[in-house]
DNA sequence: GCTGTGTAGATGCGCGTGCAACGTTCTAAG
DNA sequence: CTTAGAACGTTGCACGCGCATCTACACAGC
């Protein structure tokens, strides 16, 4: 298998065994994610975007989050974000609340039928997050995995992991 | 930062930092494909799941796959290959063909203009690759990714990464 | 006080996706 | 030959997403 590549357009050859690897990490992150999602929604009627916003609002103070803090930590477009919201309010799961000091702010916040349900729903997602990933691993591996991502993903500082 | 779990649910506790090395794993992966994504649909007007297709159907032998196949090895569901493959054929990139063993089954195959246009759009997409990923790492950090991923995927034996 | 620029969220729209159901064809059992 | 079941691919449907746009509000400068 040879990669080939227009001429003089790439200052180096990228070798098919660097791009495999590329490759086959795509493939690693869909699979699980399809599985986690699967699981969640089998056992809890809940998608992975929906239990992932109610696990931000649960660890953030008064368990409550501006919805652009919300939308940059869920990994989510601004409108993705308000229509999913939209969906948690309907299912009473989470509520929309104005924000005092700014009239253009709205905070989601996390109701106790939101904490009930996230916690009901978190043992199936920490199974499903062993099973597909953590288990496979050894500690030293899962070590250099954390310095790779380090490495990786500029972090917003506030969360970096410990090498 | 703890993790609470509902008591008696999960055989041995995550540690926090275990199951943030999953979380920045997924935000990476989502941020390095939507900036390869990006690039490739300002550049090259293509999505990543069409360009998926194009280099896979250009790796195969004579240019073409059975769609179900091709459903396999893109990551699609068999409806969604459908659908793309439709636009991909009013775009001239892909034909379809009959195949003459098995009434039922149709080849996607490549075009000479979807050739082509793989063709620009791979530096594009190999610079995106190095810049957000290959780049980073060094080669040492490159073969424990690769072992780790042959651990994480099951893969379908033919693509094996070696250490 | 007004005005201009920037920011927080919400909405119209089109697109791509998966699921369930369907038609067609292949294969095996009787 | 006939019939049951499985496999291949397509289609109807509803849903979730992102982009561009819009409204409401904030904060500067004059």
């Amino acid at each position: 298998m040879t990669v080939t590549v227009a001429a003089g357009e790439s200052r180096e050859a990228i070798s098919s065994q660097e791009l495999a690897v590329w490759r086959m990490l795509q493939r690693a992150q869909v699979r699980i994610t399809r599985v986690l999602e699967a699981d969640l929604l089998v056992e809890h009627d809940l998608a992975l975007a929906s239990y992932d916003v109610l696990t931000q609002l649960s660890e953030s103070p008064d368990r409550r989050l501006r919805m652009n803090d919300l939308a940059d930590r869920v990994l989510l477009s601004r409108s993705g974000l308000t229509r999913l919201v939209d969906r948690l309010q309907r299912d009473g799961l989470v509520e929309r609340e104005a924000c005092a000091s700014d009239a253009r702010g709205l905070f989601a916040v996390l109701t106790d039928d939101g904490a009930v349900r996230l916690a009901e729903a978190t043992p199936t997602y920490l199974r499903g997050v062993r099973a597909q990933f953590l288990d496979i691993l050894d500690a030293g591996e899962l070590r250099q995995c954390a310095a790779m991502l380090n490495k990786l993903f500029p972090a917003p500082a506030d969360e970096e992991l410990p090498a």
